[in-house]
DNA sequence: TTATATGCAAATGATTTGCGTAGTC
DNA sequence: GACTACGCAAATCATTTGCATATAA
């Protein structure tokens, strides 16, 4: 746990919203003027593979496509990144349950499972 | 409905895999040889804009992060960007729901909620 | 001192865009 | 003829990485 690691932990910890790499370089950058952005995104994915923070995007640097319009849940692997359709049935009732989102306009939700399939099981010790 | 644009989609809804956009160009080349990818790039972005496609990570090309270690679930908004917390209480029993995942290893989920916030929802016009 | 982390800058790689041309209504 | 989409190549921009130095165990 460097002092550049802490300050950026810090600093995360402090903020309700979810700032990008570079907002929270900005950030950090304020307690240590010489921190380098290279720094920054080694640490944040440092933290978040300890679990102390969250990545909100997970998966790699490409976005993938989905012939079937139709809402419908995915499964991500964290082993070979590949991405299956998954048979659950919608949750509909879900913005119903939030009363603070009356202010919103929600059109709709994404739900991913995450884990490892088949073939990346195989090659990982039991956890 | 450009020559181009029918084959990316039917090219897309042959394959139940969810390639991304240099796949898809790859799959595209076999039946049209002379196509570019910033064809490729500009057609999935309409597709999935009419709704014919869906494009699996929405949101801009930033990461973000959260500073609150603990699963829990986001609302991301398509006007501004902003993502914000949501007190939605967790999912527990998704994973048992779903037979088929039996040969997978489920860690977990995410949820993510999407729609305007208040501040972009006032800008718009009522949908 | 031995390993790990940092700062800096250059490299990478996915995506976007400008522009001149081709196809369409 | 006006408009849109295309192919091509260059530009963009977030992220990653190589390397020499600094820091920590």
């Amino acid at each position: 746990m460097t002092p550049q690691r802490r300050v950026i932990l810090e600093e995360l910890k402090k903020v309700t919203s979810h700032p990008t790499a570079d907002e929270i370089y900005e950030m950090v950058r304020r307690r240590l003027p010489h921190i380098s952005l290279g720094t920054v995104y080694r640490n944040l994915e440092i933290l978040s593979q300890c679990g102390m923070i969250q990545k909100l995007e997970p998966g790699g640097t490409q976005k993938h496509f989905d012939g079937m319009a139709e809402n419908h849940y995915h499964f991500r692997c964290l082993g070979c990144g590949c991405i299956e359709d998954v048979s659950l049935g919608l949750l509909h009732d879900l913005e119903a349950s939030v009363p603070e989102l009356d202010k919103y306009e929600i059109i709709g939700h994404r739900l991913e499972l995450i884990g490892y399939c088949p073939d990346c099981k195989k090659g990982r010790k039991p956890s």
